[in-house]
Formats: structure tokens, sequence, C-alpha cells
DNA sequence: GAAAAAAGTCAACATGACTGACGTAAATTC
DNA sequence: GAATTTACGTCAGTCATGTTGACTTTTTTC
């Protein structure tokens, strides 16, 4: 299961000894392993909390509400619909039971009442910690191995994998995150 | 619903204004906006292909059914597993489909007969070709936004995100598919 | 006071995963 | 040559997470 090409090579497909290595660059040769590595890359980045996450009897998609939760306290549930992308059927479930667990608090709004303003509790925070810190090992390992600059490379690789019309608010929800986590 | 955050500010979480901007790489400052930026870029970098599969009445699973099968022809279902990391049951249905609607063909291996040899047809190949064809063009208009070494660069960085256990052989699959590409 | 917005809820359904059990054919081992 | 293992497929049931559509309540806005 570890092994992910036990394969003997494959029956057709002759298998041609010596060629330039993927990656070399050269014109033509396709970004398919880049296409493939970003797979693989993403599926362990993500698979890191499952082992938090299994215990508590939760999935992913707790995970993700309680991240941005975490990272832009008392944020409304329209802006976490936006930035998950969901419908606020599917949030509905995995939010009330965040809450119903008592990792999240929904508040009234104190200038608009309509709004149900979302914040971690203490409990949510350390849950939300753990989440990072799983993460942010990983990723600290890699920048590690690729020297300096890499973690700058990264950051402007990332995001200009994102749809241009949406890196601006990108941006402006890390950045004022990043803000709030400064000053507290 | 393309502003991710329409939000005002956050009626608590006080947002003092100016602080140092996130990805300068201070020490301490954490790697939460890469773990933000990965889960994004992710998110439309696989959304991509949806666009092709929503008027084939196809999912996610059969884009990377497809995608690998046609990367590799003439690989055993066990491989397939391997690689996707899910059970048979699972892969069944996705591919009895791919099969059913000839994009698929599995035949029966000539040295082992119990094996079932994955090949695909040409609309299989046709269509591979178009998820190939969107997710590069992706990827080649960040490489090009980050300038020269960007491609070695994220190469690289995802590689030394995945499992180091699996390094080898992920390597291994993409070489080998490599080399395959070229031989034809 | 009417319209619009924010949120919640009920119901039904789709997709893609999972476990467990079982069957069959072919290859391998003893 | 019989027993075991392997590769694959399938039936049946479940779960997590997403979807649409319709409807309600509360509150704000015009």
């Amino acid at each position: 299961m570890t092994d992910v090409n036990s394969a003997q090579t494959p029956a057709l497909a002759p298998s041609a000894g010596h060629a330039t290595p993927p990656g070399t660059g050269e014109a033509g040769d396709g970004l398919v392993d880049l296409i493939e590595l970003f797979f693989f890359a993403y599926r362990d980045f993500v698979g890191d909390p499952d082992q938090i996450l299994a215990p508590l009897g939760f999935g992913r998609a707790h995970h993700r509400v309680l991240h941005f939760v975490n990272r832009n306290p008392g944020m409304r549930v329209t802006d976490l619909l936006d930035i998950l992308r969901i419908t606020k059927q599917s949030l509905g479930r995995v939010l009330r039971e965040l809450v119903d667990e008592g990792f999240v608090d929904s508040r009234a709004g104190a200038s608009d009442r309509r709004q149900r303003l979302l914040y971690p509790t203490e409990k949510g925070e350390a849950l939300a910690r753990e989440f990072i810190a799983i993460q942010s090992r990983r990723i600290a390992g890699a920048l590690a191995e690729c020297g300096p600059g890499a973690r700058e490379d990264a950051r402007r690789f990332l995001m200009a994998m994102i749809d241009r019309e949406d890196r601006a608010s990108v941006e402006r929800l890390i950045q004022r995150a990043e803000r709030n986590r400064r000053t507290r």
C-alpha cells in the first residue's frame, strides 16, 4: 500500500531505455509532472489533519470550517460560504456539529442582529492550532529542503495558481487574518 | 460569489492598523498563509476539469482514473488502486463507467491472465489530453508570472511536500510515464 | 409598510468514499 | 496434483459531503 508503483513495466508501452529526465524544462515536454506532483502533494497535505480528526469523529469539512473561523474570528456565515464555496445547507450541518461540541461559538451581531458572527472557543482555538502545527511542519520541512527563497517562491507560485479575479480577495483575507493574529 | 471577503472588518478582533505583511519570512510568523494559498490554489486547479466533466456526466473521480490510465497505458487495476489509494469497490464503479462509455479498454494480461490491463481508447486519450491542456494552461501561466527557474522550484517544493517514503515511487511513476510518452 | 438580506431548516438526492462478505479464474506453492 | 494465494469483480449497506428547491424568521433598508 505504501508503494505507488509496484507495477512491472507495463506490457505494452515498450519503455525504451535512456531518455531525458522530466523537469529539465526543455520545450514540449509538458507540465504533466507538475500536475501529478500537485495531486500527490495536496493529498498528503490534507491527509495530515485526518489523524487528529478521526478520534473526534470529524471530517475534513470540519477542519476547513474551524480553520477559517479561527483565522477570522467574528466572521459572518456568509463570508464562510464565500470562502468555502459550498451551500449553506452543507455548511449548516458541519457548523452545527462544531457549535454543539463546543468548538465554535455563534453570537448575534451587535450592529446587525440578523448576523451570526462566528468565534472559535478556547477548545476550538486549541484544535485549530493543532491543525496548523501539523501542516506547518510539513511545509517547513519542504521549504528547508528547497533552500533559501523557497518560501517566497512557493508563495508566489501558489498565488499565481489562483483564479486571477480571486487573488485580491485571497490576499486581503490572509493579510487581515495575519494582522489580527499579531495584535492579540 | 466571486469575492472571497466581502466582509466588513470583523466586529471583534480590533484590527490594529499597520503590520508587517505576511510572507516576508521573519521568524514566528507561521506558515498559515501558505496553508491557505495551497488550499485555494488546489481548489481552482481541480476545478478546471469540471467544465469538461459536467457535460459528460462524469465527476472528478473519472478524471483521476482516466488521467493515470492514459499516462500509464497497460497498468493493472492494482497499480491504479495503489496510486489513488481508494478501495477496489470505489474504483470499480468509476472504471466500469469509463469502460462502458468507451474511454478505457480493459484487456486480460498476456503473461498473467488474471490481470486486467487498462488502456485508454482514442476517445479516452483525447479526453485525457483535454484535461492536461486545461490544467497545463493554468500552471504555465503561473510559472510565467514567477519568472525563470519557477518550474524547477515548483517541482522541488511539491516533491518535498510528499511523504518521504512515497517520493521514490512517485518519481518512478512520473519518469516511466514520461519515457513512454516520448517513445510513441 | 414593503422589500431585501442574513440565517436557519426540511426534504430529497448525487457522488465518492468506506467495510465486509463472497465468488471466480488463474497462478503459484508445496 | 492439491492447496493456497493473487487479481479482479460484485453485492449490500453505510457514511461524509456535497447539491437543489422550498419555506420561515428576524431584521434592516428604502
